[in-house]
DNA sequence: AGGCGTCGGTCGAGATCGTCAAGCATTTTA
DNA sequence: TAAAATGCTTGACGATCTCGACCGACGCCT
């Protein structure tokens, strides 16, 4: 579903996504067109979502970002949910298993913007926020290599 | 210090970083050349991070993510943190205030593989963790133009 | 076994794109 | 006021991408 040489050109692309086609295809080892038709299929599929930059926030003005979690209070999950996916602070929203709906994150230029983000969602849904200090991990993919295959079923089932 | 051309070149990148310098320069009114100065400096000035591409995690056959709230021990914050980042199913982590010191992504492809990786700090660590079920919204930036000047401060001044 | 369609690859030519140097207008600085 | 620094445009050159034509391996059917 996706061999070997699929992987190393999205290796490459995750590292400088405008690598030229010639020098995809010269590490990989194909001639430029044949990278050209992988790509179009990789995207085609859905392997590869988009070409995209990423972006300082802090160069744009946002010093500060959060996680929040959200639990909304009875019958307003789709309230809550919408006025989430509305404010362009939210960068970024998950929905979870457990006594917390929703975890979020948040871009802001300062701490009186948090509590007027907040604000705004205060009456439908209990939150707690956490601010973030430091980013030991930033965003990087799953392993593209097939290894890690460390399920614990098996080992579970060995012993 | 970010002038309007500068994010409407973003604001086009973050949809597609392929857009060539042509296309760039006849949206925003440029010349190709232009174009390219204005990239080379936001990208040494670090505003535009990298140029990368978006990659979905089932197609790698990561059928499962969770955010995964983590309090090591006392004394072994340092270690665990070393830990997180050595575990390549980490697509991502903060470090918070509160209780819950990381705040952590992780990508897995089974439940057998959460529990794996889970194991492997919990005699360092106290973790909670939610399985996400949906996501409403995927990483985005926050917003590039200037606007947003909802800073809570100036409303309680202002009252 | 032989023929045939498909898939994924190469090659080469033409079109497109990026980069560089030169030059110009505007603003800042001395 | 003159000089220097910015930031832009233009045009030409070199690199890159794309398209069509062609080729070989593989699987399938008769």
């Amino acid at each position: 579903m996706l061999d070997d040489l699929d992987r190393r050109l999205l290796e490459i692309l995750v590292k400088d996504a405008r690598t030229s086609l010639k020098e995809l295809a010269a590490q990989v080892g194909l001639s430029s067109p044949s990278v050209s038709e992988r790509l179009r299929r990789l995207e085609e599929r859905g392997v590869i979502r988009a070409f995209t930059v990423e972006i300082d926030p802090l160069a744009l003005g946002y010093t500060l970002q959060a996680i929040v979690r959200i639990r909304p209070l009875p019958g307003k999950l789709h309230i809550v949910q919408k006025l989430i996916e509305e404010i362009p602070e939210f960068g970024e929203c998950d929905k979870v298993t457990g006594d917390d709906c929703f975890v979020a994150r948040l871009f802001v230029r300062s701490i009186g913007d948090l509590d007027g983000i907040l604000d705004r969602i205060a009456d439908k849904a209990e939150t707690s926020t956490a601010i973030i200090k430091a980013q030991p991990i930033r965003r990087r993919p799953p392993p593209l290599d097939a290894t890690a295959p460390r399920d614990k079923a098996k080992i579970l089932q060995a012993s």
